[in-house]
DNA sequence: CTATGTTAATCAGGGAATTTGAA
DNA sequence: CTTCAAATTCCCTGATTAACATA
């Protein structure tokens, strides 16, 4: 930690503003934040100013601490009330985040009272802006806080269980349904001992056939039987009782395939101490290279783009292009993305100057100027129909195409890393198309070129055999790189990225820096106490940089933010934490702070927060005139400033770190706190919601899928009819038995307010149609059955007969509406049977809440990301293990196989 | 800047869950 | 009313490749 560089000022400073922050904070500032600095309060590196003692820097009015204020702010959190009636804003806050805000203020220890409010006039607060409607979705959440729900999440539980538990009964009921999937199951695994039988047989006219393939195979088979019993006894061991026999059977059966194929060469490398310390990476590396996409078939002669109402002929590379564009019409994020077309266009005129533009059908030229002109439907009428075709083929004929493909493809799937069969990632080369940036990134539409082998490097070990490119090419080059670990890479065209061909994420070498990953954040448990007191310590430092640094640290550590490196022009404007800009940090008195920027993907982070209230001094601090939108929050900050410092720490230690860390050690806590008793299903459900808290804080999201709202509105119908249907029964009760009205009082047989007059008439229309609907549909397929046998029709008159059914009841319960009067149904009806529907009902109710609610809350939030990255397996295995719940309920093929070494190296008392 | 890994959302396809229909 | 199968909807997976972090 050397102390003059972080006082050096950096180059980076945003001068080209004349912005330029103090490199030492004057106490003025820290006292009086509203005096202007002069702009170039800087102060001569190495010159350092003691300021006196840490303590007087916080003798700020505000800081005028005590016990009381510090309880004071704590309460007002921990009910998550305080803060939410006083945010104006929270309507328009996504529903996670609502969430997010009572659980994430909680964690934010606030030392001191802070009445900074008079100390300073307000930063001009911005609500969130309302672009977001359609990323926040309509937030029909009631009022019930979720901090609430959290609390009553042993409810749900509870309500859910019923539903839960149907749904076992009904799995178990269904034997057929069972060994349906399992015979799936077995069959998709069979291929993977199919997958390279027919390898061998294709090697006659492959000729690239290596022999690697054909090696491991032999006594891959040979060996087999020999592991079985071994298997066998696992399978057994690890999945107890539980099971259904017929599946236990069955998934012993594959799993035995499968180990038998796998465990034969199996390198327990997760028990070997000498693993992977070196930067050599491989000895030996044997593989045959990536796979090209297939040359572009052009169009049919009748399929062409229509310029300016002129079909017209391209020639083939530029009709390529326009087949990119012409086959994503339906893509309206793209196609109706001005920058996309903007690009597209630019790129496909680039083209059409090179090759030539369109020719009419008297082989005259017509110049393509403007791309309002293209007409791409008939193009994509071509793509649609040939997909439609593909999608009608028979279940028998799509299975071999994919035999086939596979048979292709199979020599590639696999290579041999220090003479162990690995399974390759990505070998498919990237195939030509239009680049699709994520938000507005400024090159989204550009053509993004097809790959010649030319531009392709191969690394591959020195004795190895170099796969031969493809006919009449050459690789661009062929390297015996060990200290890499790809196999294969070339520059991509837009960005000039650096594509590599890697092992798949169940490989050993994937899965020690995956080990390692999770190694680090736990390495990290045993700095971070003093990290933290570092960084609250430096909080208060005279000199900018650091405490710049210890604000960043603060940030990264409480909120999940990323490092938030600098990015170029030509890239989407998305930030980090060390990139935060004047404009996404908003504080709000006394000491809450909202953040609202795209990070990552262009995903939306915004977030209101209760902070330290030093941080939200110094966040003041730094956003303090004259920056202004655009600034750089941390002006003296750098990714790697902040991880050279982090690494004095630990070796090893960056920012990413932190989000391992935490988002492990939250799932940690959790799983740890979890003492459930109930059945599968409830302690799964247990489970993914501590996978939902933990993708919470990493901010995951998905775009909300296109039928969301449609199907809250239609669940929220469904619990209104239940509502009525409980209102008429209860009239039922009173049809019955009059006095009983007395005795309940009013309020219980009235009918709820959300249910209007409006709502119940078209209730009953819409039953009424339901009705109808149904009747007409029996009576056409009744009539289809008569015709079919030769029997004369029945006549419209009888369905019109037969829909009387439907209007009597719609009279009948129109009738209901009007008197209040029910009449009661069922065979001999009592008031206890009534009371015993209306439970059955309410409870109907309730399930059906907690799903939509569960669902709403869901909707945006990502579990996949942070099982994938972020939470430990371990974690997962170990519950699995003492919960017994199997693996499987958590972790799906690929990922088991990618955790192999986390299953097979803990036992329940394994901590993180 | 270059190079190499790691993390992330998205999309299509298919399997599972649910509903519907018929016996 | 139950059972079974077909039809439909729903949701998860796996593949893909962009976007980040880091040295």
């Amino acid at each position: 930690m050397s102390s003059s560089e972080d006082d050096t000022p950096l180059v980076k400073g945003r001068t080209e503003n004349g912005v330029k922050s103090q490199d030492r904070i004057p106490r003025a500032v820290d006292e009086d934040m509203d005096k202007q600095l002069p702009s170039n309060g800087h102060v001569e590196p190495g010159v350092s100013i003691r300021m006196g003692p840490v303590e007087e820097m916080e003798v700020d009015p505000p800081a005028a601490t005590n016990a009381t204020g510090k309880r004071k702010a704590r309460s007002s959190l921990t009910n998550g009330r305080t803060y939410k009636e006083e945010s104006s804003s929270e309507d328009d806050k996504p529903i996670n985040k609502r969430r997010r805000t009572s659980q994430q203020t909680k964690k934010a220890a606030p030392q001191d009272s802070d009445d900074e409010a008079s100390d300073v006039p307000l930063v001009a607060i911005r609500k969130p802006p309302k672009v977001t409607a359609a990323q926040i979705g309509e937030s029909s959440d009631s009022d019930t806080p979720l901090t609430e729900k959290l609390v009553k999440d042993k409810e749900k539980i509870e309500k859910a269980a019923a539903k839960e538990a149907k749904s076992i009964r009904s799995k178990e009921k269904a034997p057929p349904k069972r060994k349906q999937k399992v015979e799936s199951e077995s069959e998709d695994d069979v291929p993977l001992v199919a997958k390279k039988k027919p390898a061998p047989k294709r090697a006659s006219n492959g000729v690239k056939k290596p022999k690697v393939e054909s090696d491991s195979d032999v006594p891959l088979a040979k060996k087999a039987p020999a592991k079985k019993a071994n298997a066998k006894g696992k399978a057994q061991a690890a999945t107890p009782a539980k099971k259904g026999k017929a599946k236990a059977k069955a998934e012993q059966k594959t799993e035995e395939d499968n180990e038998a194929q796998e465990e034969e060469e199996e390198y327990r490398w997760w028990e070997d101490p000498g693993q992977g310390d070196g930067s050599k990476k491989w000895s030996t590396l044997e593989h045959s290279g990536v796979v090209f996409p297939p040359e572009y078939e052009p169009l049919p002669k009748n399929v062409k783009l229509i310029y300016d109402g002129v079909p017209v002929t391209l020639h083939k590379d530029a009709e390529e292009v326009a087949t990119f564009y012409g086959s994503m019409l339906n893509s309206t994020v793209n196609v109706e993305n001005p920058t996309f077309n903007k690009n597209f266009f630019e790129d496909f005129v680039a083209i059409l100057d090179k090759t030539g533009h369109g020719k009419d059908k008297d082989g005259k030229t017509v110049k393509i100027k403007k791309f309002e002109k293209c007409d791409f439907k008939p193009i994509f009428e071509y793509f649609d129909a040939e997909r439609a075709k593909k999608k009608a083929l028979s279940a028998a004929e799509k299975k071999a195409l994919k035999a086939e493909k596979e048979a292709d493809e199979a020599p590639y799937m696999y290579c041999m890393w220090d003479g162990r069969k690995q399974k390759v990632g990505n070998f498919r080369v990237e195939p030509p198309g239009l680049f699709r940036g994520r938000g507005e990134h400024p090159k989204t539409g550009r053509v993004k070129k097809r790959v010649v082998p030319e531009q392709i490097t191969i690394n591959i070990g020195k004795e190895a055999k170099v796969p031969e490119p493809p006919a009449g090419h050459n690789w661009k080059e062929i390297k015996h790189d060990q200290t890499g670990t790809w196999l294969a890479m070339w520059q991509e065209n837009i960005n000039g990225a650096y594509k590599y061909v890697m092992l798949a994420a169940n490989s050993d070498i994937k899965g020690q820096s995956d080990y390692k990953k999770f190694e680090k954040a736990r390495e990290l448990k045993k700095h971070i106490d003093t990290i933290r007191k570092d960084y609250r310590r430096d909080l208060k430092s005279e000199k900018m940089a650091d405490r710049q640094r210890a604000t960043a640290i603060y940030l990264i550590d409480q909120f999940a933010l990323r490092a938030g490196n600098e990015k170029g022009e030509d890239e989407a404007d998305t930030v980090g934490c060390c990139s935060l800009k004047y404009e996404h940090v908003t504080l709000k008195p006394p000491h809450f702070v909202i953040f609202d920027f795209l990070g990552k993907d262009s995903i939306r982070f915004y977030d209101e927060v209760q902070v330290d209230p030093q941080v939200f001094k110094n966040l003041k601090i730094f956003k303090k005139a004259p920056k202004t939108t655009g600034d750089d929050i941390f002006d003296r900050l750098t990714t790697s400033a902040l991880n050279k410092h982090l690494n004095n720490y630990m070796a090893g230690l960056t920012a990413k770190v932190f989000r391992t860390y935490n988002a492990s050690w939250t799932m940690a806590r959790l799983l740890r706190e979890m003492k459930v008793t109930g059945s599968i299903p409830e302690k799964v459900k247990e489970y993914n919601d501590a996978n939902r808290q933990v993708a919470i804080l990493c901010n995951h999201k998905r775009t909300v899928a296109a039928g969301h709202a449609g199907s809250i509105e239609k669940m929220q119908e469904k619990i209104n009819g239940l509502v009525y249907q409980v209102w008429r029964t209860k009239q039922m009760m009173i049809d019955i038995d009059p006095k009983i009205k007395k005795k309940r009082g009013a309020d219980f047989f009235a009918r709820p307010e959300e249910l209007d007059n409006e709502w119940v008439l078209q209730h009953i229309d819409a039953l009424v149609e339901e009705q109808r609907q149904k009747i007409t549909k029996k009576f056409e397929k009744e009539n289809e059955k008569l015709k079919a046998d030769g029997e004369k029709e029945m006549k419209p008159k009888e369905l019109d007969e037969r829909l009387k059914v439907a209007e009597d009841l719609g009279k009948k319960m129109r009738k209901e509406h009007k008197t209040g009067k029910v009449e009661a149904e069922g065979k001999g009806p009592t008031v206890e049977k009534m009371e015993a529907n209306i439970e059955k009902l309410n409870q109907r109710i309730e399930t059906m809440k907690v799903q939509m609610e569960d669902k709403e809350g869901n909707k945006e939030v990502a579990l996949g990301t942070s099982k994938i990255n972020y939470i430990d397996p371990r974690l997962t295995v170990v519950f699995s293990k003492k919960f017994n719940v199997p693996i499987e309920r958590f972790f799906s093929k690929t990922l088991r196989e990618k955790f192999d070494w986390a299953i097979k190296s803990v036992d329940q008392d394994w901590e993180f």
